[in-house]
DNA sequence: CCGGCGATTGTCT
DNA sequence: GACAATCGCCGGC
């Protein structure tokens, strides 16, 4: 992964990471499920209204990571994808762990099925991604969050669909999924 | 399988 | 004091 393929449109930036890997001190997860946000011009974003202090890291450096606080209980890990002043990011909402299964699910507290993280609480929890990660580096070496790169395989389609969860915004089709081929085109939860 | 609902607390008004 | 980029559980079909 390249910092300039991490900096553009956050739709785009979203598709592109599809397939790409998350690594944290002892998981490896595979992206499949993505949203994309923007700011002024997307209600929806959490910088929508501009700069905050829990917002910060969503404005910039591209490659960079923004975790919040969701619901106050639950942890939500986005790339940026905007240069510094900026702000847009993709949130990452569904990963397959290819490596560190076992402490994956020691965190969550039960096994996880088919190795799959969906739902953007329960990755964090997964990966162990907390608030302390906030605002580090996803291309440094030593960062605790790091991003891989990785591709979809020619069997591997992708689907356009509203985001999840939101009252502002609802029908702007910028959650990103990976589907097989031989599977329903619809993102699973 | 799917829809509904309560829990829980950081953040901003 | 209101709201939230969620989750897990429960009930119905």
């Amino acid at each position: 992964v390249k910092r300039l393929d991490l900096e553009g449109p956050p739709d785009e930036v979203a598709r592109a990471l599809l397939g790409s890997f998350l690594a944290t001190k002892d998981v490896v997860a595979r992206i499949v499920d993505v949203e994309a946000y923007g700011a002024a011009d997307d209600e929806a974003s959490h910088a929508y209204r501009g700069q905050r202090m829990a917002n910060r890291s969503m404005f910039g450096p591209a490659g960079h990571l923004y975790v919040y606080v969701s619901y106050g209980i639950h942890r939500c890990a986005n790339v940026v994808c905007r240069p510094e002043g900026e702000a847009a990011a993709v949130l990452v909402r569904g990963a397959v762990v290819v490596e560190g299964v076992a402490a994956a699910s020691a965190r969550r507290g039960r096994a996880l099925i088919a190795g799959r993280l969906d739902g953007p609480g329960r990755l964090c929890q997964g990966l162990g991604i907390e608030l302390g990660s906030d605002g580090c580096d996803l291309l440094e070496e030593d960062s605790p969050v790091r991003l891989l790169p990785g591709a979809l395989e020619p069997a591997e389609h992708v689907v356009a669909a509203p985001r999840i969860g939101l009252t502002k915004e609802v029908d702007r089709p910028w959650r990103f999924a990976v589907f097989a081929h031989s599977s329903r085109p619809r993102p699973s939860r």
